[in-house]
DNA sequence: GTTAAGACCGTAGGCGGGTACGGAATCAAG
DNA sequence: CTTGATTCCGTACCCGCCTACGGTCTTAAC
């Protein structure tokens, strides 16, 4: 097996990257990746301009991106449409600090549960199931 | 149609808490919610006990458990397991501020990003594009 | 030349939490 | 008694992102 980066297998790739060969092979459906030409015989082979593509999608997936949304920002992947980018990427921010926003409300209602468990008392009445039957303002269920 | 909470039909009961018909049937295929007696013919009525029941529930879930643990909570109902409903919110606890966490350095990396892309200058290698095709560190896809 | 690993390919399954469909039964109102 | 709204029930489908399966072809090593 060869593992010069210009001449890369899939599994050569995948270990590159850290995905599995499935996961490219997932992209490729996807459009995400071209599937390079078959040089000599019928495998293909992978180089740098794949691996760096292969690393834009993690990175983006990373930063929160769909994968529907990395095909958008695949688009613009010559680097002179930054207007656009930087929208995307603003949109994503937003769509951040509210999910982070969301989940510290969880997390006080939650620590404030947890430490009236904690103060002993009532036994026989768990707070925290009684909070649940009562039903929390600010938390309920929502996608 | 009945209103009276204490003799609700499906419909009724769906709307006094918010969610679809289609979603108490689901928590009754789950084992959530008990499919109650059907009382004279062959409709169901649900009282005050499936309300809250099912405002349990909703309850539970936003605040991130999952339906499983959901079951695991509606199992301490009676509020004498303090200890064990109090671990298990611990757990969440303990998951909501990873989540938190792993969000901030997603925000902090966008909002890097954004602003850089906000400084002008070079307009032709947008950064944001350059960094997905560089890789950040402390950034890359994963569950 | 043989063999075993790996590539290729299409299709199916799996997660979590529902949502939708469609036919039959039942109910409330007029 | 008819009509139209609900209910009941089983089953299938949806989302996003893979992961697995199974059969055939190619390739590298010996």
């Amino acid at each position: 097996m060869n593992n010069d980066c210009e001449n890369l297998t899939i599994s050569g790739l995948a270990k590159a990257v850290g995905v599995g060969v499935e996961t490219i092979r997932y992209y490729q459906r996807r459009r995400l990746l071209a599937e390079p030409e078959r040089v000599h015989g019928a495998i293909r082979r992978y180089g740098s301009s794949q691996l760096s593509r292969l690393r834009f999608i993690r990175t983006a997936q990373g930063l929160g991106f769909s994968l529907d949304e990395v095909a958008d920002l695949l688009r613009l992947e010559d680097g002179t449409h930054c207007e656009q980018a930087s929208a995307l990427a603003e949109h994503k921010l937003v769509a951040v600090r509210e999910k982070i926003a969301g989940l510290q409300t969880v997390e006080r209602a939650l620590s404030e549960l947890v430490h009236s468990c904690h103060q002993g008392g009532d036994n026989i009445h768990c707070p925290l199931i009684t909070s649940l039957q009562d039903g929390l303002r600010n938390v309920s269920a929502g996608k």
